[in-house]
DNA sequence: GTAAAACCTCAACTTAACTTTAGGTCAACA
DNA sequence: TGTTGACCTAAAGTTAAGTTGAGGTTTTAC
């Protein structure tokens, strides 16, 4: 049962961990520098990985997926507990954030698409009171707010 | 009449272009190197802009904000005519292919969330069937597919 | 008719997120 | 015990999407 346990704690190389999570050896190195993964070192100066490094890789591609820069995952990443494994509620505070993100995402995505279906899809080419023009209308992590559309 | 219709095509400059746009005079030139859009010269070589021009800028605009990369903003609207002014009909089959990829865009974030709140967010660290695991979840546009997220 | 504002080109710089290369070290195994 | 594959660091290169700067020309406005 020991030995069991010990097998399945011992840590992770970064080939095992590249291999694993689906990123480039590369990468992980990169990850390091910007203070997204931490790592030990053996003996002989090289990584050896907690097994929960795969989640929190798992956590920066998801947000990736979101359009969230890498800085700021590593914000959102720094509030997890270095002094401990974090545990699922530690896991969960840091999703919530993100799911806050995406329903405004999705929100967003799907004003987008009745805009596009109703306004460029139809006649009003004039667009003179297109949903389009709306300036305020931002897409919260990709930065840039929506500037004003012009008639033409 | 004619007076008031000649004062409305009559050519934009670049200057105009961007502060009607809300982009840069620089990202005007920028676009017209990767030829996302197109300009006249006058006597003197400045830049002289249809007027459509500016719903060019606005949907590329908008395509950015789907993720959409510049490169394949080019080829979808070199789908446009260049010979006469995009009618409404040039326009609405340009949008409808991005109107597909925002319903793709929207569902494939829907599911991202409920997985987030169900996994993530949930007691299943372990993940031994967790849905995040999918390899097969690509979002389209941002090029990359899901890896597999092993468990920890 | 002249001065300021707007425009021109071309090249270099910027940031994000990596990848590649070079030159060396460590570890597993036959 | 040697050699091959995995690792190490540091620096330079890459791509996307622009921005900035230098040096010169055109337009516009008084």
């Amino acid at each position: 049962m020991d030995t069991h346990r010990s097998f399945h704690e011992r840590p992770l190389t970064v080939g095992q961990v590249a291999e694993r999570s689906g990123v480039a050896v590369s990468t992980l190195h990169f990850y390091e520098t910007k203070g997204l993964i931490h790592s030990q070192r053996n003996a002989g100066n090289q990584r050896r990985y907690r097994r929960d490094v795969l989640r929190r890789v798992a956590l920066i591609k998801v947000a990736q997926r979101l359009g969230i820069p890498l800085a700021d995952i590593g914000v959102a990443l720094s509030t997890l507990p270095c002094d401990h494994i974090p545990t699922a509620a530690d896991w969960q505070q840091l999703s919530a954030q993100w799911q806050r993100d995406l329903d405004a995402r999705i929100e967003q995505m799907t004003r987008l698409r009745d805009q596009l279906t109703g306004c460029i899809g139809c006649g009003c080419l004039s667009m003179q009171d297109c949903p389009l023009r709306n300036p305020s209308d931002e897409l919260g992590a990709q930065g840039a707010g929506a500037r004003l559309l012009e008639t033409d």
